[in-house]
DNA sequence: GTGTTTGCAAAGTGTTTGCAATTTA
DNA sequence: TAAATTGCAAACACTTTGCAAACAC
């Protein structure tokens, strides 16, 4: 039942995953970690990390997304051609994409299932199974 | 049962879409519809027209891939960031996405099953259920 | 100090757009 | 001929890269 340690939490995560904790790894890592689950562009980090006066550059916002992605403290997760969405739960679950907003947001747990999934062609193993529940406003 | 009609099948694509039969149009929908099943990106259709001597440019095969697409006759599909796939088969199924070639294929039949779709957030319906199996190389 | 990380600006990728020239009906 | 379509090149959005300066240990 991991519960929420409020301030040492993102250094702790940077420190478990043996990344620096540099200023700037340090103040993304409170961005994403320190509240619920997100999913959060480059762009969209970039300027909140600008609006809490952060100097950061967009540069190392997207090298700091890859490095927590390639750390396992994020995932990413394709949906729109073009832009690229990192979600801080990285436990298996799926997604709602609103066509309209682009917001992408969690299906609640427990109730959509994917069973058979079958054995992928020749020599390959599955990474994920990845579903996407498309949605925008109702006619 | 509907089976191969090698000549005509092209142009009676268009016309039943309402799309003006040009060249460009003939020989990409050629190109697209007359084969099996296809998954295909922009550049990889570009350059079979061209290969196959179609004069054709690159933004006239976009812009009619995505025609094809508001008419119905192509599904596009979101694997990658930074790259749209079409896919000439537009009834209900699902993909194997191959991380390391970029290859798109299709799920057979029959065995991957998605129960439980829950409805979407307020006001929204779903448009569709996108499943990607994510494999590569076994390791 | 030494190796890592950062910021900047430039380059890269895939895609879209504006508009004159061409083609289709 | 009138309207739709095409090609080109420029513009675009997002992302990555190269390298000197700044930083963490």
């Amino acid at each position: 039942m991991e519960k929420i340690r409020p301030f040492s939490h993102a250094l702790d995560r940077l420190r478990d995953a043996g990344l620096r904790p540099t200023r700037q790894r340090l103040a993304l890592a409170k961005l994403l970690f320190d509240d619920c689950d997100r999913h959060i562009t480059a762009e969209q980090l970039h300027s909140e990390a600008l609006a809490g006066n952060i100097r950061v550059s967009l540069a190392t916002v997207y090298n700091t997304l890859h490095q927590f992605t390639s750390a396992g403290l994020l995932r990413e997760i394709v949906v729109d051609a073009g832009r690229s969405y990192f979600d801080t739960n990285t436990t298996c679950h799926h997604h709602f994409f609103d066509e309209n907003t682009g917001i992408l947001s969690d299906v609640p747990e427990g109730q959509l299932q994917v069973t058979g999934v079958p054995t992928p062609p020749n020599g390959s193993e599955v990474e994920s199974v990845d579903v996407v529940v498309r949605i925008r406003a109702a006619s």
